[in-house]
DNA sequence: AGGGGAGATTGACAATCGTCGATATAGGCA
DNA sequence: TGCCTATATCGACGATTGTCAATCTCCCCT
């Protein structure tokens, strides 16, 4: 956020400013937001989370797995991608409350958190 | 995407090809991806839509307005934003299939393309 | 015809992101 | 104990993104 502070954007409108019977258009004065800048922050962070298709890959990976659990090294090869930058996705999404990571001896096993997809599913179309 | 021929990321697997009966870990050998790669960018194209804090904002401003059809100068000023960076945002959002954009003399009206976030949100939760 | 205003486009710049190679950590096995 | 392997972390680099100021286009109104 290079402008945290609330700049003039264009405010003013200068002589203009009682249109009174017409106003066209342009009558935002909503009042109250429907989404905070705060909530739509983090919402955001959880779409950003979708929004590589190497992720997409993985989760769809991880989803249709037997277990629905899947190791790194399960994931390196069929995507192309190198381990570094597999682990880096899986942090992501970790972060972002999609996956759950379990490590059992060496390997680190990665599965679905239960509700987060169909959580982020009704954020989009609450009334479906 | 740099590396588009496929790198032999960690093949060979020198002695131990033959692993055999024990094998705890690591059997990529999906055969069919679930998630082929072209569907995969197509799907992040539309939430890269949905990954910035604005964008959603606007759809939540555009989908609460009275209408449902919003113009430009509505979201400038609530969002704190100049009008060629909301401008942009709702450029990419029509691209991606979410808004509509309909010209009304010197306005823009932008509304919710009806099934585009129920269709993304059956993607996230197929079975919910 | 000409002026004005709404919105789109362009160019630039800082910030973020995806990827990799190299390295670190840590658990299992001989 | 010491090596081997699976995963995480670090540092770097190019590509993409979000934002703005300036400009352009086009429609309405006088």
């Amino acid at each position: 956020m290079p402008t945290p502070v609330a700049t003039p954007t264009r405010q003013e409108t200068p002589a203009v400013s009682d249109q009174g019977s017409e106003a066209p258009c342009c009558v935002p004065a909503h009042g109250q937001e429907s989404l905070l800048a705060g909530e739509a922050e983090a919402l955001a962070l959880r779409f950003k989370a979708l929004a590589d298709p190497n992720r997409l890959r993985i989760l769809s990976i991880v989803s249709s797995s037997p277990e629905a659990e899947t190791c790194v090294c399960d994931l390196s090869e069929p995507l192309n991608l190198g381990q570094p930058t597999v682990s880096h996705h899986l942090k992501i999404m970790v972060e972002a409350g999609l996956l759950h990571r379990e490590k059992r001896g060496v390997w680190a096993y990665y599965s679905l958190v239960p509700g987060a997809l169909g959580a982020l599913a009704a954020t989009l179309a609450p009334k479906v």
